[in-house]
RNA sequence: GGCCUCAUAGUUCAACGGAUAGAACGGAAGUUUCCUAAACUUUAAAUAUAGGUUCGAUUCCUAUUGAGGCUACCA
């Protein structure tokens, strides 16, 4: 790429003119600005110290031994500090013709066998998946891929949260009010099924507790002692002790969630390589707790509680095991780190965890440390905000969560509609255009929450994220079957995509501009990967399908009667196909080839 | 109270410390009915406030204001 090769002439040029062994990070390189000449543009400021002389003068010496000793540049101007660089045409037809054919582009080998481990979704399993589950799910996969695509060996793992408490009261209200009724019975998909019993149980305890309160107690008091709590405690303590009819309702309940949830998944697209249970996770940890005790880096009270003061790295103080001996979230997550780091090895551990939880993570990390685990440092919580609606908050108390299973109906629904409307559809039977609603719906579902920053909150649009202008998922989508069309009927006039005559072709400006951007694809890659952030993807795919559509049309392609420019537009029209394909690959969304 | 995150056009989002802060939707004005398209062109419109750091700040630091989150022997 021209990027690297300029980076060491540059550190080449600064060595010779003013001896000055510059690092490849103070070779500030960056696109330039459309309304100055060149292509691209070295920021000069920070060799202005070592060059003793004003930025234009060392912009200019730097240009002229860049034009002289770098076969690519062409030519070269100065504006105030900054030297803007303008590569040779060849250079760029040259990138064009040996790499439209590529299928991989952009995407590194495998370089290295120490995985990544990235876990995400882990999901509790007394309610069905929501809306926020769904920017959780996004988020992990699509990191997935492109840290794959970054030539990382990514391992996705999945955590369920299948025991505790939340399931107990599920299984006790489903006991109580259900009737034995299941999934084939109530017509009912396993997940919503238990998760309506969720609902249920929590209505009961609050008119017990509401009861309790006009009684005269307290509402904390009111809130441990009413009776379907006590019950359902009482069920955690038989499930812990391994009381066989509770283990044997608990599988059974559960069962019918994991039905559910793979439903949900398959729909969604997102798969996991390894699925971890904490009911076979959740004693783990407690030996570490042990250790840290005798180490005397954690301190064990009177009451046989063990804790860790943090308050020297402005943490407060940490329970890491109950009096009664039995283990907290914390504890399981010290257990599962050091589990994975012993199962993997890895390079880093990622952890796709809403915003709420970054105390959490914090403290696992000094933990760690504290004990002696130097790999602490490669954990990396991926944090993400909150999705919000139009009509407001969600509050899964007050029943204004979007169920995810709803969510994507609707999604396939609004696409549905929308084709009809737009007349996408008439030329496509029934089986195909099912599938297109799908792809449609799920691509503008997930390019709409994969586009945000994933640290900051966000408004999901139902309505506007699936409008097919606009920085949407289904704009790009289309903007990939149109150039699919074309490729078609090029085809079919037998024009074929040849390759580039390198002598004969004249290259527009808005033609260089979309091979540049073409180019700079697998910079986009590593910056995503190394930022952790779908978003980076997701706004270069929306560029580069603008790039295009502002310029390029089927009639500018087919009825270019200059075969060599042709060759040329049907060749960077391949191209960018192939990119924008990539780039959604990246995202977890699917290109329909028409639609 | 303490700690963390966020704050950019009317709205939803961009901008490794770099040039005149970009888009999209919605406004306004105009040209069109030719491509798989109500499209295209033009236009108005924003860095919460006050300081600081430096060649240069939306970006880093401090304070203030506002929004959200965390601060359980829940997970």
């Amino acid at each position: 790429m021209i990027e690297q090769i300029l980076t060491d002439k540059v550190m080449e040029a600064v060595k010779s003119l003013y001896q000055l062994d510059a690092t490849a990070a103070q070779v500030q390189l960056q696109n330039t600005r459309k309304e100055f000449d060149g292509d691209i543009t070295l920021v000069v400021f920070p060799f202005t110290r070592a060059s003793r002389k004003s930025p234009e003068t060392t912009a200019a010496e730097i240009g002229e031994f860049l034009k002289t000793n770098t076969a690519e540049v062409g030519d070269f101007n100065v504006i105030k500090g900054f030297l803007n660089l303008s590569i040779k045409k060849d250079y760029w037809l040259s990138f064009l013709s040996g790499n439209c054919n590529a299928d991989r582009f952009g995407f590194l080998e495998k370089d290295a066998e120490q995985p990544i481990i990235v876990e995400y979704s882990s999901p509790n399993t007394n309610k069905p998946l929501h809306l926020g589950h769904i920017r959780n799910n996004l988020l992990g996969f699509s990191l997935s891929r492109i840290l794959q695509a970054a030539g990382k060996n990514v391992v996705k793992v999945n955590l369920v949260n299948d025991r505790g408490i939340h399931i107990c009261k599920s299984m006790l209200a489903w006991e109580r009010w259900g009737n034995g009724e299941t999934p084939e019975s109530s017509g009912l998909k396993g997940d919503h099924l238990v998760g309506k019993y969720y609902v249920i149980f929590d209505k009961q305890y609050k008119e017990q507790i509401a009861a309790l309160v006009s009684e005269g107690y307290n509402a904390e008091d009111a809130a441990k002692k009413a009776p379907l709590i006590v019950e359902a405690q009482q069920i955690l303590q038989k499930w812990e002790a391994g009381d066989e009819e509770t283990i044997s309702l608990w599988k059974k309940m559960n069962g019918w969630v994991y039905e559910g949830f793979a439903v949900t998944y398959k729909t969604l697209g997102i798969e996991f390589d390894k699925t971890y249970y904490e009911s076979q996770t959740y004693l783990l940890g407690k030996e570490l707790v042990e250790k840290g005790v005798q180490q005397g880096v954690y301190s064990r009270r009177e009451d046989g509680s063990v804790w860790i003061d943090l308050s020297a790295e402005g943490l407060d103080e940490k329970l890491l095991l109950r009096s009664d001996g039995t283990s907290v979230y914390m504890t399981q997550d010290m257990g599962t780190a050091m589990q994975r780091y012993e199962e993997f090895s890895p390079e880093q551990l990622i952890y796709v965890v809403g915003n709420e939880q970054e105390y959490h993570f914090n403290v696992l990390k000094v933990v760690l440390k504290h004990l002696g685990c130097a790999w602490a440092g490669s954990i990396y919580h991926l944090s993400y905000g909150m999705v919000e609606l139009p009509a407001g908050k969600m509050k899964s108390r007050e029943g204004t969560v979007v169920d995810a299973d709803d969510l994507m109906q609707e999604m396939f629904d609004t696409s549905e509609a929308m084709a009809r409307e737009l007349g996408k559809i008439e030329t496509f039977d029934d089986t195909e255009a099912h599938k297109l609603y799908r792809t449609i719906g799920l691509g503008a579902l997930k390019y709409f929450i994969l586009k945000v920053d994933p640290k900051k909150n966000m408004l999901f649009n139902p309505a506007e994220s699936v409008d097919f202008n606009g920085n949407t998922g289904p704009f790009i989508q289309y903007t990939y079957a149109r150039i699919k069309s074309v490729l078609r009927k090029a085809d079919e006039a037998g024009f074929g995509v040849s390759a580039v005559d390198l002598n004969s072709v004249e290259l527009l400006p808005q033609e260089k501009d979309l091979i540049r951007k073409v180019h700079d694809f697998p910079a986009v890659v590593l910056l995503a990967a190394e930022m952790h952030s779908p978003a980076v993807i997701a706004n270069y795919a929306f560029e580069l399908a603008s790039e295009y559509n502002r310029f390029y049309h089927e009639l500018t392609i087919l009825k270019e009667d200059n075969m060599a420019s042709r060759g040329l537009r049907l060749c960077l029209s391949q191209f960018t196909a192939k990119v924008i394909a990539n780039s959604l690959w990246l995202l977890g969304i699917e290109v329909p080839e028409r639609m």
